[in-house]
DNA sequence: TTGCGTGCAAAGGTTTTGCATGGCA
DNA sequence: TGCCATGCAAAACCTTTGCACGCAA
């Protein structure tokens, strides 16, 4: 008892692969989409379940991490360095364009801090998304703003 | 200039029965099927796609927040105390017992302006949620920690 | 040879969209 | 009467599952 069933590993193609990419992609995030296309671009097609399948293992295994977006968007994916002490990062998340972008920055760090220190609330930096409007969409919308 | 689009907004059936429903809902979230399924047991049955639509515009009215929970395979939806003066909170939801927090503090204000002048990102505080673990379950956890 | 891995196809679930009709003002 | 609101049906998505075949060990 205790000892947890360890299921025979095989080592594929697919199973190299998808980690050797999450891996190149640093703190980048992905979507199973983006991963699809990734492959169907190279010539080493990978399926969409198999796909799905690989991070879920990855996941559990502690090797990457998922974000849960849903907002009618997918969760993204991002690969987990061990050796380095991986630094947590906020999301923003465009309205306008639906692009998401990572902060990592120095001030967002202190709002855990606080928000634990003087709120007593831990927050989820896998869930927590700001929503707003990007650089680019209101540079946009201003420009339409002076239109008559 | 800084006038606001105001459609003129019908009164129905449809929209007083969705937010009194929420309403009286309290601090109690529900999800959309959960929604469909009440209207259906009265005898005033409301279309999802009609439900969908309404419940955008309260969030994006600030009557109403969103929250993804669990694995973010639905939303759910809570109704807001107007008489708060809630864009000038932070939104804390606990994800152990989906309390939700209004967290009065400057350092709000200070985020919301370091996000436009660093990150070029406008937040929206209507539909941006903190999710993470309250004071009561991070201790009621840490309990179950100590446990065999 | 064994049995896990793969991927097509289909199912399952949530949310959005097209469009004709209904109903408020 | 003029529009907005409604809701059915279908589409659009994302994710999971069934199953036969492939392939690593």
């Amino acid at each position: 008892m205790g000892e947890h069933k360890r299921p025979v590993q095989y080592h594929t193609r697919q199973s190299q692969g998808i980690l050797d990419y999450l891996r190149s992609l640093g703190d980048r995030h992905v979507t199973v989409n983006q991963l699809v296309r990734y492959f169907e671009a190279t010539e080493e097609a990978i399926g969409q379940t198999t796909i799905y399948r690989h991070l879920e293992k990855l996941v559990s295994e502690g090797k990457i991490r998922k974000y849960v977006l849903r907002d009618g968007t997918s969760a993204c994916y991002q690969y987990l360095d061990i050796d380095l002490p991986c630094r947590e990062h906020f999301h923003l998340k465009c309205e306008i364009c639906g692009g998401l972008i990572h902060a990592d920055c120095d001030l967002l760090d202190e709002i855990a801090e606080h928000l634990l220190s003087t709120h007593d609330f831990q927050i989820n930096l896998l869930k927590t998304v700001f929503y707003g409007t990007c650089k680019k969409c209101l540079a946009a919308g201003q420009a339409q703003e002076r239109l008559p």
